[in-house]
DNA sequence: ATATTAAATTTACGCGCGTAAAAATAAATA
DNA sequence: TATTTATTTTTACGCGCGTAAATTTAATAT
């Protein structure tokens, strides 16, 4: 019943015969008041849906409820994927998630972090673009407020990093390559705008280097977040012009995998394990879309459950300590391979 | 040079040499003060960088420069993209987006709204998740806060819908793909989550009986956004049973064709139009992935773009002439063909 | 029953800004 | 220069709530 008209908490302290001050800590925390003012405060819910006013609560609240989330690409479904965990985690923990995007734009990356701050944010969860953020201004960013850092790091920067072991992905995935057929080419962007291709390219030298095989690199040449397009053209070009010293090819992403197998398909190789096939490809991140490429595609699965989880669970601790960090730390998880048919 | 540190609007306004209910009112506006004035603002404001509280701000206006943009399911990369676009649009106008996805969920998609609702949104762009929406619940939001419907409509809801002309898309498609080949098999999911679907079985019925051709509809089990994989599950089953009674199959959704297309593959059918081939395959929305299909995808696009650019323009319309409108108004925009490799 | 502890009430102030009204000042016009 | 008009300043109040201190009331322990 939607009776009375309350306006403010004065009202629905009066509605419901309870002081204000009380009505205050109630909202702050239900368990803060005896059972019976509680079991009284909400029969007036009931009655009347009255809530606090969001603008004036975090007016005067030094630490608001929100919990910025800041990625890098949001038409990335990798990063739509895990924004979508960490979203529900923050609102299953009585947060209000702010899901901000960059769209790969460095200056819209401190906009963001700035339109955050004015907000006073409780904390904030950041993939930053990597490479090419302004990392002076996000390290300013994190003096004021607690940050986590995920799937991208930036060393020192933040109050922790969460993401994924790209070293030990691309050891694992090298040493299923090389157990089942030829060791892999690497293939990737010369420019990279997504983070982890720089530690990706040092994994594999390295693991190639620790196994004693001859390494190729492709790097193919593109601007931008249209990564599909850009290994296509890319492996167009690699194709026909031969490049290829072997028949393996490990790509620097998954995105950029689906555009080296639309040009292979098209230029007639047959790509599988299968003994009639031409070229095996692999990559990294188990991108949802790698489920359904023909064929599908075999890849390194980021743990994306473990890595949500934890770096909520991080900012989380941060904020109900209310004391930063002695320790910057950096939590890794290890990624699965996931067999498919194309290697 | 960050000398002086402003903590509020009163120590900016001596700081500056200007009153505090002036600075009030350049902030709002800084046409509305004379250029002497604003000038001497705009010097200070670089010697201090301070913004005013957006908390007060809002708590004070009846009018915030939020703008709400709610869409059933960001993790889909039809529903990133336009909201990219949206999101663009909403910050050259001078507003701030706050971007909600329901995650597939009606009850999520209310609390996105109660929650929008609490922070006093000069509008909300809604793109609702269709049939299982809590129509009431959208109706009753719709009364208290300006709101425009995108991408899917619910009658008499909202001040207007901008939308996709199905009617037009599947016509010319049909009319696209009888002209080149056989007519269509519609395929499509028998209890769809996403907007649409409807409206495109019955346009498909339509088109065919005015070409008075025999319709055949495969109707494919599944619940849940997980569109690839039940097309997937439904492809094996109408190809392994033989279902398919013509060789041309117009799926009701791009992610839907991305499945079957995986599909095809693996059961050894060739897409496409070239002469050996099995079977063609085409579908609607123009999803980014579909650029980048083996075969790349025959479907027809949305105008992101102009979809975009109206729901904001009518919205901004509504805003800032402050009224709401006398007539709920419905654009739809016409879908083009794309043609490639599949059909 | 009394003492102790816990919780609620009363009272009062502050947060940072919007905004209205009246007075003062500056700019534009005659 | 006097007058009109446009801006700004002064003054003051309100928004809805957080929160602190002192006091009263209720619950629990002795």
């Amino acid at each position: 019943m939607d009776n009375a008209k309350i306006r403010n908490m004065e009202e629905f302290a009066a509605f419901s015969g309870v002081s204000r001050p009380t009505v205050s800590r109630f909202f702050h925390d239900p368990d803060s008041v005896r059972r019976v003012t509680r079991e009284k405060l909400e029969r007036a819910l009931e009655k009347c849906d009255y809530r606090p006013n969001i603008f004036a609560i975090n007016q005067n609240r030094k630490l608001t409820k929100n919990l910025g989330i800041v990625v890098p690409y949001l038409a990335d479904p990798f990063f739509a994927e895990i924004a979508r965990r960490i979203e529900t985690l923050i609102i299953a923990a009585g947060y209000r998630p702010i899901l901000l995007s960059s769209h790969g734009d460095t200056r819209l990356e401190i906009e963001n972090l700035d339109s955050l701050r004015a907000i006073k944010p409780a904390g904030v969860l950041l993939a930053p673009l990597g490479r090419s953020s302004d990392i002076s201004a996000i390290e300013k960013f994190c003096v004021d407020v607690p940050t986590v850092l995920f799937d991208s790091n930036i060393d020192g920067v933040g109050e922790a990093f969460v993401g994924h072991d790209n070293f030990q992905a691309t050891s694992v995935m090298i040493e299923y390559l090389t157990r089942t057929g030829e060791p892999p080419v690497f293939f990737e962007m010369r420019d990279p705008p997504n983070p982890n291709a720089g530690k990706r390219r040092k994994a594999y030298i390295e693991s190639m280097n620790k196994k004693e095989l001859d390494q190729q690199i492709i790097q193919v040449d593109g601007d931008g977040w249209q990564l599909e397009e850009i290994g296509y053209r890319g492996a167009v070009k690699a194709i026909k012009g031969k490049e290829l010293s072997r028949s393996t090819v490990f790509c620097s992403n998954d995105r950029l995998a689906i555009g080296f197998l639309t040009a292979a398909y098209e230029l007639g190789l047959k790509v599988g394990l299968a003994s009639d096939c031409d070229l095996r490809v692999a990559a990294h991140d188990n991108h949802p879309v790698s489920h359904f490429t023909c064929p599908r595609l075999t890849t390194i699965s980021h743990n994306f459950a473990a890595i949500a989880q934890k770096s909520v669970d991080t900012i989380m601790d941060l904020i109900e300590s209310g004391e930063r960090s002695q320790e910057r730390t950096t939590t890794l998880f290890d990624g699965e391979l996931i067999m498919r048919a194309s290697a």
